[in-house]
DNA sequence: TTGAAAGCGATACCAA
DNA sequence: TTGGTATCGCTTTCAA
């Protein structure tokens, strides 16, 4: 028990082993009273078609490989992986997984033993700043390469990805628009050909405030603090330590938005009331909170990518291999216009 | 090209396939220079040796099932597949995860079609109460069974679960011992053979108060409220409404302390001057927002799990197949004496 | 509708 | 140290 094979299926159900393969992948094949007779015995006997042999007959490997920066346990990586996952599994395919992809030792270890060759039927990279180099590298597997927010669409076979830059625009020309006049965009230390949207983030804030300087009297400045694990105090004492307290807070994500609008109430700064304040992400608690942000959706970006990898994988042509999905301004209640 | 085989490295490296499968598997049993040779030949030409064939060939899968309840989007989900994936992933198991086992529906489906008989290695069943039936139906699979945080160790090979009604009871101990007198317990409701840790919660903290209840003057209170988007608020809206404020508030998770402390401020209610409150899990902003709390690990926890089937995979016998670990008290700035 | 048999790509035993 | 070969479990073509 627990080892009864096909061989022993067939016989047990007096069929041929061929027949009992049927019963399973192609159960049009055979007549309803032997395959009910298959299924029957198969299922007495603990038997299932095995997905090795499957796969090895096939030339497929029921398998793609997701590569992240950082860990898992992000709420964008995981968000990438659910969203990847709901298309994924319904078609078959396990998703392997290679998280820190980040360090340059992680990486030359990654992309040149390439342990995936071979061995995955497409490659999904997410979010991060791969570099011309290694995309290269990643084709020797001879698979469809989708990205999801990469900086750069070369080398890949489809991708989607935020626009990051366009979206904290946006964010800033609400807070300018709500009429605010002293905007800070407190904004922790990117690493350099990792952290791509941090850098588009911050341009389209600078970018924003550039553009409104001619038709209004703004005072704006990006307060930039070391990473780590106390960047939103470091944040805090930098807007504590401000000359006068600004009236708008644009923060690169709500990690920053959230802890900061929480303590900047304890120094007696209440939001809206006394600031508004907009974080980037949509992430958990800003709907509790009651946090106005930028929202963006790595979920559907996770399953946009999947559909793209499964279409790619059945040797279709997308009408659009390369998607650009915009941040939405999701408002809640830590805006309002300016009072001075 | 990209369709390289083991023939074709063979020949090209002037060896026989047995060879080149050794150099990759068994190098010490090749000579240095053979394998050197092979290796070189096989990365030209961008060959690897295929998973499925080894797999079939070994009998063994490499691959291990995850049951989850709900979506592996959760912080503590999400926290136990890390932790199962750095010990699965150097070893050479993917995983296969089946996420929202828990309507009625998805769990007939599948302890009935059982997908992954024949098809993983092990199961490891993450922190839901799985009821005995499904566990027998589990069996048949013949693999190690390893549970989280499930109510009963009955046909598990091993499991590692966290005491939640000891953790509970302790936290609930270190607000009396504060000198508290009203204690809150608000609480979402607990789905029926669902949520076996929101009702072991629950009786830690009632077990604590009724042990208290001799030497101490306290009145406590379970206060239930619906599940759903909107708990907090409807356990907000409770507690306002209660003749008198509570001096101490024991929540059933961080997602609940969390947000009714940010929002209790803003009715004045500020904590620890006012009250004192502690949560449960320290996950996310836990620390950054300096809530006093129980402290859980579920990423040890799975790859206690994983570590576990490994072992069990290997036909070891394990010295101490189930395990349960202690919530820890993570004492921050939520919590101060009473000063009535 | 069903059966026989070749073959997918590696592994490991047995020989050399 | 290396090579030949049977074998793992399934799929699929071809024949019946």
């Amino acid at each position: 028990m627990g080892k009864a094979d096909i061989h022993d299926v067939a016989k047990a159900a007096g069929v041929s082993i061929s027949t009992v393969s049927r019963a399973f992948t192609r159960p049009e094949l055979v007549s309803a009273k032997t395959r009910a007779k298959v299924l029957a015995v198969a299922d007495q006997l603990d038997f299932n078609i095995s997905r090795s042999a499957t796969a090895l007959k096939s030339g497929r490997t029921n398998r793609v490989a997701l590569l992240m920066n950082e860990s898992i346990t992000s709420w964008f990586n995981t968000q990438v992986f659910a969203g990847l996952e709901s298309a994924m599994h319904p078609a078959g395919y396990d998703i392997s997984l290679f998280q820190h992809i980040d360090t340059a030792e992680n990486r030359r270890d990654f992309f040149t033993n390439l342990p995936i060759r071979r061995n995955v039927d497409a490659v999904v990279v997410a979010s991060f700043a791969i570099d011309p180099h290694e995309v290269e590298q990643l084709r020797r597997i001879h698979v469809p390469i989708v990205g999801i927010n990469i900086p750069s669409d070369e080398g890949f076979d489809a991708s989607v990805s935020i626009d990051d830059e366009e979206g904290m625009r946006k964010a800033t020309q609400h807070l300018i628009g709500l009429g605010h006049h002293r905007i800070v965009y407190p904004c922790s230390e990117a690493v350099k050909n990792l952290d791509a949207s941090i850098d588009a983030r911050t341009r389209g804030f600078v970018r924003a405030c550039e553009e409104a300087e001619d038709r209004h009297d703004i005072d704006w400045r990006v307060l930039t603090v070391p990473r780590g694990p106390e960047f939103v105090d470091s944040a805090l004492a930098a807007l504590l330590a401000l000359d006068e307290f600004p009236d708008a807070i644009c923060c690169q994500m709500d990690m920053m938005a959230i802890p900061l609008m929480v303590k900047l109430e304890r120094y007696g700064h209440r939001t809206p009331r006394d600031y508004s304040i907009i974080g980037f992400d949509d992430s958990p608690y800003a709907d509790t909170l009651n946090l106005t942000t930028m929202r963006q959706d790595p979920y559907a970006m996770g399953r946009k990518a999947a559909l793209k990898a499964l279409d790619l994988m059945q040797g279709k042509t997308l009408e659009t291999p390369h998607e650009t999905v915009e941040a939405q301004l999701v408002l809640r209640g830590t805006d309002a216009p300016y009072h001075g």
